[in-house]
DNA sequence: GTTCTGAATTGATACATATCAATACACAGA
DNA sequence: TCTGTGTATTGATATGTATCAATTCAGAAC
C-alpha cells in the first residue's frame, strides 16, 4: 500500500486507512452512515489511460489489479514517471479539481471508481476519514521526497538498486516473498521513473547480476541473492 | 505560499487556507471555538536547525521571516534539499510522529511554533481546517512532483531556469516584483536543490546572463530581462 | 584604506551516462 | 517449426556535468 494506514484508531488500536472506508473491492457498495453509495469498476488494457492531464477529477481510483503509472511530460517528449500505483493504492485524494498528470496502465489493470462527491461526503460524515486521507497524502509526499534524493544525488547503479529495494519492501509489507521481485513494467518505464535511459537501466541490472546481488529469472522476474548488499548500494555505499 | 489556499469557502467565496485558522503571526493566540491557544515564536540564525531527522514532531511551524531548507542526506554526505519554505508557508501537517528530514535556516529566520495538539484539536473542532490541510499537502505533493520532472529529465540550464522562474512566480503570487528575484540561499544550496554542483549552477547562471535573459544586480539579486525566454527554457526548449 | 575569509566564478580535464548502432532474445501468429 | 515484431542487451563513441585547481569577488574586521 502507498499507504493510508498510519492514523491510529484509538478504540481498536488498529491502523485506520482510507481503505477501511472504501472497502477492498469485494463489495461495490460504500457505507456512509446508514446510506450506501455504489461504485463501479473499470478495466484497462496495457497502455490505456485512466486519465490525462487537465481532465476533470471526477473520481478517486482504488487499484484492484495491475499497475498504473503516473507521469508528466515536457513538450519535446521527455517523460518523467512520478509514481507507480499498485493494488490497494488510492489515486487522488487531494482536493485538486483537475488532474495534473497522466495515468496509464502499465499492464492490464482493474480499478474501482469512487465518485469525488462520495469522498466529500465521507470527509464530513465519517470522523477519521479525513485523517486517513491526510495520512495517505503525507506518506505519498514522503515517498516522493525519497525519490527526489534518488534522482538528484544517486548514481545510476544506486538508483536501480533503490528501485528494486523499494519493490522488495513493498512485497514484505504485503506479506509476499521479499526476495522475488516481479517487474510489471518495461525497461523504458523504469528508465522514465529513474531519470535514466533504457540502456543505462539494462547495463546496471546486468551489473547487479554479474556481481551476484540479483539473478534474472526472466526479463521481468528478479530474485535477490544478497539483500544486504542491495541495501548498502541503495543507501549510498557506506 | 506553499500553498494552503485552494479549498473554497462556499459562503464567502474566498480561498480558505491553513493560515486562516493559524493567523499571520501578528497575534500569538489561536482561536478554537471559544477558547484560545497561545503560540510562541522562535528565532533562528543562519545554519541553525529547526529540527533534525528523527526528532519528535511536536509542533507545526509557520514561517514568519527568512527561508528554511528541508533536506535529506546520504551517509557519505551527499545532500538533497527537497523544499525551500518561505514566509507564510507551513512546515508539517502530515500526521507523521517524527520528522523524516532535516530543517535548517538558510538565513536568519523567525517561525511561529504551533503545538501538534492544537492542530489535532483544530481538525476535530473547526470544520474546514482538515480540508485546508489536505489542500496544502496536495499542493506540496504537486510541487514536489514538478521537481521530480526537473531532476529526472531537465538539463542543468533548464533546471536553473526553472528554479528562477519558480521564484518569479512566487513573487507574482505574493504581489511583489516578478522580475526582481532575491536569492536568500547560497550557490551550494541551489546546487543541492537542483542535483547539481556549485560550479555547474554558477556556469549556467553566467550563461543566462551572457544570453541577456537575466542580469546579476549582485550575487544574490537577479533581475529577469526576458521572462518569456526564461519560461521557454524552463519548460523544455520548444 | 588594508587584510582576511568565505563565496562565486572561471578554466582544464575526467568520467558517467547518453546516444547511435548492432545484435540477441522471447513471445505471438502463421 | 518458422517468421515477424517488440523488447532487451551489448558495444562504440559523444557529450554534459563533475572534479580538481586557480583566480576573482565582496563583505567583515581591523
Amino acid at each position: 500500500m502507498n499507504n493510508a494506514q498510519l492514523a491510529i484508531d484509538n478504540e481498536t488500536g488498529h491502523a485506520a486507512g482510507v481503505n477501511d472506508w472504501l472497502g477492498n473491492g469485494q463489495s461495490a457498495q460504500i457505507k456512509m452512515g446508514n446510506s450506501f453509495t455504489t461504485t463501479n469498476e473499470r478495466t484497462l488494457d496495457v497502455h490505456e489511460h485512466l486519465f490525462m492531464i487537465g481532465d476533470k477529477q471526477t473520481h478517486l481510483y482504488q487499484i484492484l489489479e495491475g499497475v498504473i503509472g503516473i507521469y508528466k511530460m515536457l513538450p519535446d517528449g521527455r517523460r518523467q514517471i512520478v509514481t507507480f500505483y499498485y493494488p490497494g493504492d488510492i489515486i487522488g485524494g487531494g482536493d485538486k479539481s483537475n488532474w495534473t498528470q497522466h495515468a496509464e496502465a502499465l499492464c492490464n489493470a482493474k480499478v474501482r471508481c469512487i465518485p469525488a462527491s462520495t469522498v466529500d461526503t465521507l470527509i464530513t460524515t465519517e470522523p477519521g476519514f479525513g485523517q486517513a486521507l491526510l495520512s495517505m497524502l503525507a506518506t505519498e509526499l514522503e515517498e516522493t521526497r525519497d525519490q527526489l534524493l534518488s534522482l538528484g544525488r544517486k548514481s545510476a547503479l544506486e538508483k536501480v538498486a533503490t528501485f528494486l529495494l523499494r519493490i522488495s519492501r513493498r512485497n514484505k509489507r504485503e506479506g509476499t516473498e521479499e526476495g522475488l521481485l516481479h517487474l510489471p513494467m518495461k525497461r523504458a518505464e523504469i528508465a522514465d521513473y529513474l531519470g535514466l535511459t533504457i540502456e543505462t537501466v539494462s547495463r546496471n541490472i546486468t551489473k547487479l547480476k554479474t556481481t551476484g546481488i540479483i539473478r534474472l529469472e526472466s526479463k521481468s522476474l528478479v530474485s535477490v541473492k544478497d539483500i544486504s548488499l542491495l541495501e548498502e548500494l541503495a543507501d549510498g555505499g557506506c
